[in-house]
DNA sequence: GACAAGGTTCCGAAATTTGGAACTACCTTG
DNA sequence: CAAGGTAGTTCCAAATTTCGGAACCTTGTC
């Protein structure tokens, strides 16, 4: 095991749930011996991965991460474009736009639009979560071969919110629906009285995936008004898949909300 | 030189100027050989740190380095709480606010508080810049001893605009002024027709230091406008060294826009 | 088809990492 | 104040990685 995946493996330990670890979380997190665990620990600090609290000597983030995260926007074409258009859409409805990419089973946010109406934005950038417990994070996992999904999903299928797919089959049932229909939809998942309606856009340049969603008050919303988030997510994938050369835009006259 | 130091020295080649390398940028950067280039380079994608676009393939900061560097805001007390001093400042003079911490001898942007005026945001947070040319970095600056200082200007001084030090000398003069006055102020160094004036505050508590400026154009202010950013930095800086201990607040009743 | 640029793989020598144990520093408690 | 606990560092020989030159692929180009 290299210098260089022990030290992942620490960076991997802070989440925003620990945004910040004692030397004891981190032994105990990785379950590495004391000795290695202060030479690594030392090092990641001294070179600006890391920092320490000179009060509490407790390790968060450091200046570096920092200004690393803030070039990853390069990313751009892709993710900016579909930014644009998401604004305009949050604009129109008034509700609140995810972009997101898959890592394994999880998502990472990207970008957040906030809407107009008021509802608590409580995932913010940098948030992970399960994919299997969003609309978007669905819509992507729809978009990879079953064996891929296998491989992605952990061995003992993890618990998630109760309206979330329970297990393997379940996850797969609701998968097909996707592909099927080309909506993908969640209510109730993550949080209590918050649904979401997503799409998987894929570039076809690059290959590269993200997830778009628009998430909304399940209680402050009628049905007619979820219909036309619907509406407004179709006219966006169509539009992204067309400019992007999304390999799913050759029938480009269906409606797809969500994949195949 | 052990792995990580390698893949450190790799991950500080990425800056605003250049967001995504190549390979042979990163070999003439380094300076390494090919084949360590390469497994480093590997490794680094394959652990989230950097990500390689599919279609240039080139490389830029990962995944791994945005989720941290969103936790690193974690790093709060401090900051924020200068943040929200910053905040009312600028709402009051209509400024553009800066919030920065200083590495060897140059300055990270760490926030941003527009202002109302028209004023075009050059520094992006994650900026980096040479803390000799800037208010705010030479009131840090100022704060150190003269033979910490010595250590963190390079052997050769570096080129700077026109209206910063140009030697060792003179920049030590600038910092006595500083520390004399408690005054630290820039007028087009960095940027053409732009200026600022700043001022260090240090945690009593943590020891950590930031630094905190307000900029404006040079054209469209008028001395007493300045005299007025003057007063309004000197408040603010009394206020926070009260509230986070600086051990400068011994004797609060004087002025201290820059330092001792 | 030859060439160059860009990049990967191989391999023995050399340097680094490992982890148990001993050690230091600093609290807390009886 | 001594004893015990917690937190973390340093040491060292064995084991593992890394290093870098050279040979080897792959792709686009003239």
């Amino acid at each position: 095991m290299s210098a260089l995946t022990n030290a992942i493996e620490i960076l991997r330990c802070f989440s925003s749930a620990r945004p910040d670890l004692s030397f004891a979380d981190v032994m105990a997190l990785t379950g590495k011996p004391k000795s290695s665990t202060s030479r690594l620990l030392r090092s990641l600090r001294d070179c600006g991965l890391l920092e320490q609290d000179p009060h509490t000597r407790r390790y968060r983030p450091g200046l570096l991460t920092f200004e690393l995260g803030r070039l990853h926007r390069a990313h751009d074409d892709l993710i900016s474009m579909a930014e644009r258009e998401l604004r305009e859409v949050c604009a129109r409805t008034g509700h609140t736009g995810y972009i997101a990419v898959l890592d394994g089973f999880e998502q990472v946010v990207l970008r957040i639009v906030p809407g107009s109406n008021p509802l608590r934005v409580v995932n913010p950038p940098g948030q992970r979560t399960p994919a299997l417990a969003t609309s978007n994070g669905r819509a992507m996992l729809a978009r990879l071969s079953d064996e891929d999904i296998r491989a992605r999903v952990p061995a003992t299928y993890p618990k998630l919110p109760r309206n979330s797919p329970q297990n393997f089959k379940q996850l797969m049932a609701r998968l097909d629906e996707i592909r099927r229909t080309g909506v993908s939809e969640a209510a109730d998942e993550s949080i209590e009285g918050v649904g979401s309606q997503g799409f998987a856009l894929k570039s076809g340049e690059t290959g590269e995936m993200i997830g778009i969603a628009v998430s909304y008050s399940v209680q402050a919303t009628t049905a007619a008004e979820r219909a036309n988030v619907r509406r407004e997510l179709a006219a966006m994938a169509s539009k992204l898949r067309r400019l992007t050369g999304d390999p799913l835009d050759q029938d480009a006259t269906r409606i797809q909300t969500g994949t195949r």
